[in-house]
DNA sequence: ATTATAATTGAAAATGATTTTCAATATCAT
DNA sequence: ATGATATTGAAAATCATTTTCAATTATAAT
């Protein structure tokens, strides 16, 4: 997976690689769902168990830093993260499994471009996010 | 403001009306912004200012169960709270005084069809939220 | 109006999530 | 290999939210 490519980034950016780091980045990289800071603990605690919630709360956060993974929003709260994707792109989320997926959104160039006009702002950032069931859950 | 409806629909619902309540009411029904449970405490308590922190989030916990407001995701947090609109409407942001306006989106459902025949799944929600500056602040 | 009952209150304590502090340890450039 | 320094996990601190509880208050029944 990406797994790989953020560990490189991570060094690109003068972070040290260690074997903390390496669970918490290789449990992140490989999940469809959005993970919380204590479901990545005690998936990464599987490879290394001397791990520490603190470092799995510093570790996302600099992957956050430098956008590998992004915040997940949703109803039963906002503390999950997921693997991102370049570019701008939305999330689709299953209400029963948490499987994530990507999809692409800009058509709705035209929809903002009408809100600004009614509204009076100037718009320079969106966010959407789309719920239901993914096609095995549904 | 929305103030005597929400009241209304309190006591409708079988909850007492009080001084404490109706500081809370008065404050988030009036507020063009949305506010954290800190910030409506503050604010309440300059009409009842022996209001207590918990009754805050006691009385924004009924009031949106009875949906007369809703929560407000943010990239600074989702804690704050702001006055609900009837049927499915968006919010747009001011990222400068954090105004909040609502603007209907149900020009989305092309989009989210599309969506829906790519990925497989069946979409049951959807959340847009727009950021910006707003008239006064652009 | 008075009363009885049950909801509501605020304070304090408890919980839960996240951040900070710190001494020990591990990474990596030399 | 060595040394400078980033990183670690544990414990403590902080911050947001919830629970507990005895006192108070709204309201329905009288």
């Amino acid at each position: 997976m990406d797994t790989q490519l953020w560990l490189t980034q991570l060094q690109d950016n003068g972070y040290r690689l260690t074997d903390a780091r390496r669970a918490v980045v290789d449990t992140v990289a490989v999940s469809t769902r959005a993970l919380t800071p204590v479901e990545v603990f005690d998936q990464a605690r599987e490879q290394y168990p001397a791990l520490g919630l603190v470092t799995v709360y510093r570790t996302l956060e600099k992957l956050e830093e430098l956008r590998l993974i992004q915040r997940v929003h949703q109803p039963q709260g906002c503390q999950a993260f997921i693997s991102a994707r370049e570019g701008h792109q939305h999330l689709l989320l299953c209400q029963n499994c948490g499987q994530a997926t990507f999809f692409e959104g800009d058509d709705l160039d035209g929809f903002i471009q009408s809100v600004s006009r009614k509204t009076g702002y100037q718009i320079t950032e969106h966010w959407l996010q789309l719920f239901g069931l993914c096609k095995d859950c549904r």
